[in-house]
DNA sequence: ACCGTCTGTGTAATCGTTTACAGTAGGATG
DNA sequence: CATCCTACTGTAAACGATTACACAGACGGT
């Protein structure tokens, strides 16, 4: 019995939910003023309000959201759509997302497209068809015209970049100064060649932004730039710090190897830093090391990693608020106010070898 | 213009969505045939069939899902409670519920009581009202009474144990064996002082479980295992890690310190890591270290750390579908099979200070 | 020719709310 | 006393899909 059986819920008692026809009777009023109390709209007296609340309580009534969105079109959701939930990267945003909405009695759907254009598709497309009342993206869609889909559905989106032009910056105009700052300091520490690493084939959005960034700030300061692209996928049975591991030491014995690797995200930062350990390549002595991202993990490590990071919650917020603001769910305007990132340096960035000494 | 709307979206051009009716007219039939031929339920001729689907098509038609759960009483939507978002550990958990639901054509509507009584009733109640076909639960509620709402509520549930139960066996007694291994091998080492370190006031079910395990297999082995409760929270401004090291050196110091620290959670375990560090005291030679959960920063960390984790993320995938199956969403019994957890011993874990040498 | 079956289709009722509209009652005002 | 508000309440028509039911035509067997 328990064994075929692994859930609690259906199937006992009478289960049947209250209506709103079974709250008036009981209250003896019409359904129209059990809406109005129940809503807030329109009028109702002081008597009509108290008998509506005891009989809905004593019925455990709990207003069906499909009929009540049927009829007013809005559905009270929210849809947040990620790229790739495997990242920990969008842990804070979904956080963020969700608590901003709850408050205001907004549910969020969340859809994650695992980087597929298909899945990005069936997923807007659900959204769409679950009448989301809006939407924020943490990237842009892989497909340009799911925007102008989602615009004809009717349906307010927002996504970081969209949003941080509104709040008259832009996502790598956030990131400008603090990369500059970072490349500054390894200029000041000697190091003349650098290598940023990524993972995957291509170059994201965000991370061609920083790439860019990087190497503009490195030409002015004559540091030799390049990138490096590492095919490991972190949940393969080997994280593929082996093969990291590998590559790694290739780019770091010759003679002119880069005296700094700068990983672009906190997914590849420890698999490049077991690398480097396992080559016996010493942090920051041989080598200088940051990563874009912060993690209580950046802190405890030894040395301590130094870090360009954000806070993407924040912009989360700011982003659903800024949302639901337009949805109507909120009179006052957020106080958006979108923090740049901050260059942070710990110990794993020292002197280049051969330098000062 | 760009600035005052952060979004894109809505108030572009006609807006409105194509309507059944509209479909129907299209395609020269009825709005129940174009119903039967989009739901696949009852017969149709193949020219119907084809008709339907090229209006809809032209029409960038898809159905409203308030009006069809309305008349159905299903919603496609499943709802995921999570004790607590900012906590990682359940980024693999919503994750594996949003990769059962998607292919089945479910949303995810994800909910957050943030360790709070009163959210955890709102969020249940919001989910009600919202009409979700069914529940997963990373945690038993709070409030115990709340099952028996969703009962009343017709929500079929599940969560963790109660899944586990079914699936023959016990969260507790799935991570057994491998914390027995652990305090073995602690043992063959010589340690036999080990202090549990939680964070926070009160053990949460899970917690409990485990030390309660420990205890028993310390006793067993002649340990002397003491529980040490952090009151840290990681998103203060300072990570706690003062906090930690100054409780966690005064600790250490004694000579009856003990010789090994396990950390409850990833969590925590950067934090412990870090005050060890900037408390001078050396892992393994002075403390054996070894956390819950594993992370690939495990691994990086020199030394490594030995961890006891499971996969969450299975036990997620194998709740959903068997959730989704009692839902009639899918005939197939799915495979069922709940791998135990699993010591994986590395550096940080050594010999106790004092011995063999 | 008749009956039964089978396919495919249309009509209309229904799901549970919200809300426009039309009252009703009671009091204030002319 | 007639009139006009105000304050509240009820009736009934939506919202957009699904589906029970009825029916039309085709076909086959007797």
């Amino acid at each position: 019995m328990a064994r075929s059986n692994p859930c609690a819920g259906a199937g006992a008692g009478p289960a049947a939910r209250a209506d709103i026809r079974q709250v008036a009777a009981r209250a003896g009023l019409s359904t129209a003023t059990v809406s109005r109390v129940l809503t807030g709209r329109g009028p109702a007296s002081a008597d009509a309000i108290r008998r509506v609340h005891a009989a809905a309580r004593e019925l455990d009534y709990l207003p069906n959201a499909s009929a009540s969105s049927l009829r007013t079109d809005r559905s009270m959701m929210i849809g947040v759509l990620v790229p790739d939930l495997a990242n920990p990267v969008f842990l804070p945003f979904l956080r963020a997302v969700e608590h901003s909405a709850q408050p205001l009695g907004y549910a969020v759907v969340v859809a994650d497209t695992q980087n597929s254009e298909r899945i990005e598709r069936q997923q807007l497309d659900r959204l769409i068809a679950q009448g989301i009342d809006g939407l924020v993206m943490a990237g842009r869609p892989r497909q340009p015209g799911q925007t102008r889909r989602l615009s004809r559905a009717g349906v307010p989106v927002t996504d970081p970049e969209l949003f941080a032009e509104h709040a008259g910056t832009s996502i790598r105009a956030m990131t400008v100064a603090a990369i500059e700052e970072a490349c500054r300091h390894l200029a000041s520490l000697g190091h003349r060649r650098l290598a940023f690493v990524t993972r995957g084939a291509a170059l994201q959005r965000a991370s061609a932004g920083r790439w860019g960034t990087i190497q503009g700030a490195c030409r002015d300061l004559g540091i030799e730039a390049r990138h490096v692209a590492l095919m490991i996928r972190p949940d393969a049975d080997d994280p593929g710090a082996g093969l990291a591991a590998t590559k790694l030491a290739a780019l770091i014995r010759p003679a002119d190897s880069p005296s700094v690797i700068w990983s672009n995200s906190l997914v590849l930062a420890p698999l490049l830093l077991e690398a480097l350990a396992v080559a016996g390549i010493e942090i920051p002595a041989r080598c200088s090391f940051l990563t874009f991202g912060d993690s209580p993990w950046a802190t405890a490590y030894r040395p301590p990693i130094s870090v360009v990071s954000g806070d993407l919650g924040s912009v989360a917020s700011a982003m659903t608020e800024s949302l639901l603001r337009r949805l109507g769910a909120v009179e006052a305007e957020p106080a958006v106010e979108l923090r740049p990132d901050t260059y942070v340096a710990r110990s794993s960035v020292g002197p280049a070898p051969g330098t000062g000494r």
